[in-house]
DNA sequence: CCGCCTAAGACAATCGTTTGTCTAGCTTAT
DNA sequence: ATAAGCTAGACAAACGATTGTCTTAGGCGG
């Protein structure tokens, strides 16, 4: 599998202070509150016994202050329709639950209805950049729905992808999304998978749209007159290699350019760093091919070609266009920066979160395969075929 | 100046016209598994409405199946000591246990013991690369403690930052770890913040060790030989740049460096990419002022620095050393790869969750601070100083 | 033969909500 | 005046597990 990566900034902000406060605090130990207290001020709680967490304030407590029993008060706050409550009431009610800070316990509703609003995401790799900027996706669409979600990552451990999905259901995830990661049977809830391996019933694939890559990156060069094109296979372990490649070839093919095969060089190494592009640049050159534009499999390949370009006396983009994947963020910063094919892991993520929902509302007919569309990201790397191109 | 990259700002994107869409493949039905249905009550999953998750076996169809009251059964396979269970029975239960693959509904079982080893984490950014490995420190530490974790990105608006808390307490969360994340008030349980910006009672702190990373830095260079260095000051904004520039200070004065003023850059823009350290170089170069190294404040603004060192005609490290801090991956990549202060992000998650964990099983004296040593990683980008250092 | 002890497990309360059903008191229509 | 109809809630049964207390039936000794 190709790597991505991201880089952090130091880019820890601070805001400005934010001194809206919330009413909150009761700070009482005993279990029914006679608190008639002033308006919320924030009063540094003393913590006596052990650090415990002091105990929410609960529908009965809440009842008992109002003289109403608790199925009253939830029928209130939860707005039920149909049901005959005074207005007043209402209000009494509210008011209460504002000034205790009444919240409600997710987990005892979730039991008592049978859902929990909580999905499991799985993934290999917390601190990889692809996979977080597809679970940044995850996020930002399940929060707006309102599900929450437990991650875990398994680092490619056969059996904490085995064991994780029972953890989570036990603990009531109503679907799952793995990212990048072989599920090797099918599970009682909806699954998604975003850059998944395998066909395996029940789990919806999400994956980009390969067919797609690989025309703007074609197209793109070809109209920037290059003919003479190199490609970069990925390495046979990774998952979107052979997809991209069978891609390459069908577009190749049909805008006319010719795929050939001593122009064409194969990844083998399993590195995240540009050594992966490197050797096998030098190689390709130590044949005196003429060749005016080099498709990589990644931008890490990308960068480490580019060097050993560099390296032979040859300039990118003058002498040789460089075509990226991925958009790692260190393609902005490199010098020359990369013309990338970019996956939006950010939307594959999105449409994951997107479609696992809708199986969960019961949607029957959800798809089975979800392509999202690449985008081609124009930077220095690649120029109009020039006069002094390449050969020799 | 000239623009020498293109980043995300100035790039040209071509969008390929919404191609096919999502729905590709339609699969008719899911039939859920039923890969259990053997003898007993084979409970009949139909999909009554929506394609809800058959539902899983409970203690009380176990029981029923066994002909045991749940009670027992939940003894059985609890291991609930003190209890005259004969071993034959116990063999039964487990037997069946893992016939029907029953799994305890952790929601329940929260509910009940009012524990639910959960805990929340709140980080601005998921796709931010230092955030991710922050928590991939915390997932390591609370999965194998057997605790799991809910997570939110609040992108620094306030009205999350203030709200999720309190939603990973209605969830149930026993404690909340938040990562460079400026919490407002005391929360009624343990809190740690990594990277945190404020002294809130109740809140641990984890953060660098800045004061040995500012030996490290500086000690390296004063070993290379440097005597002349220049300083970049990072933004008021960012949480580390006070302390960090603290720490030089009173590191410098102690190896016997000289922090010169005219020598000292401050950051002020608020960017994640190299152009943050570009023009602050140029400028510096325009007094013309000797020096032989260069202290950035991250590795972005070095990368940037060292571009324009290097349109000045100044070559790194040859003529001028640089060190860069955080060692996010670029850093590795770039030519020449930087020397930097590495922060142990994975260890600070770590010892978040660690810290977090002592706390909520009660420990008292738990510390209210704790620093991570930073590592300094050698790379390229510095140099003894040499003969035909900066000098004009 | 009777009482006591213990093993083996049943019973029931509980955690905090939700929700269908029921009732006491009042109003209204016939 | 009486039945019918509302109103404003109470009541209680879940959800699935845990756990303290009770019960039953043998087994045993006296």
């Amino acid at each position: 599998m190709h790597t991505h990566f991201r880089v952090s900034g130091g880019r820890r902000t601070i805001r400005p202070a934010q001194t809206g406060g919330i009413l909150n605090g009761i700070e009482d130990d005993s279990p029914i509150s006679k608190h008639q207290g002033s308006s919320g001020k924030n009063m540094a709680q003393e913590k006596k016994g052990p650090s415990r967490a002091a105990k929410p304030v609960s529908l009965k407590i809440l009842a008992d202050y109002l003289g109403l029993c608790p199925a009253t008060v939830s029928l209130v706050l939860n707005n039920v329709p149909g049901r005959s409550i005074p207005q007043e009431t209402r209000e009494r009610v509210r008011a209460a639950a504002r000034k205790f800070n009444y919240q409600p316990s997710l987990l005892a509703r979730s039991l008592r209805k049978q859902r929990t609003f909580t999905v499991g995401v799985l993934v290999p790799e917390l601190s990889d950049g692809y996979h977080t900027m597809v679970m940044s996706g995850i996020g930002d669409h399940l929060m707006q729905e309102g599900y929450f979600y437990f991650s875990a990552h398994h680092r490619h451990k056969p059996d904490l992808v085995e064991e994780y999905p029972r953890l989570f259901m036990g603990r009531g995830a109503e679907g799952i999304i793995a990212i990048d990661t072989a599920l090797e049977h099918e599970l009682p809830v909806p699954v998604v998978a975003v850059a998944g391996h395998k066909q395996i019933a029940g789990v919806t694939n999400v994956r980009l749209d390969h067919k797609h890559a690989a025309e703007l990156a074609l197209r793109h060069l070809h109209q920037l007159g290059h003919r003479h094109i190199a490609f970069m296979r990925g390495q046979p372990f990774s998952s979107d290699s052979n997809d991209r490649w069978k891609s390459i070839v069908a577009v190749a093919r049909e805008i006319g350019i010719e795929i050939r095969p001593e122009l064409t060089i194969q990844l083998e190494k399993d590195l995240t760093s540009p050594e992966l592009g490197y050797p096998v640049i030098q190689q390709l050159l130590s044949h005196k091919r003429r060749f005016t534009a080099l498709v990589s499999f990644n931008d890490i390949a990308a960068i480490g070609a580019i060097r050993a370009l560099r390296d032979a006396n040859l300039s990118v983009p003058e002498d040789v266009s460089v075509v990226g994947f991925d958009d790692i963020s260190a393609a902005a910063y490199h010098n020359p920066s990369l013309t990338t094919i970019r996956q939006p892991l950010h939307d594959m993520g999105q449409s994951a979160a997107r479609i696992l929902l809708q199986r969960i509302q019961g949607f029957k007919d959800y798809p089975k395969e979800c392509a999202v569309p690449p985008e081609l990201i124009i930077r220095e790397s690649t120029a109009p075929v020039s006069g002094r191109s390449h050969s020799r």
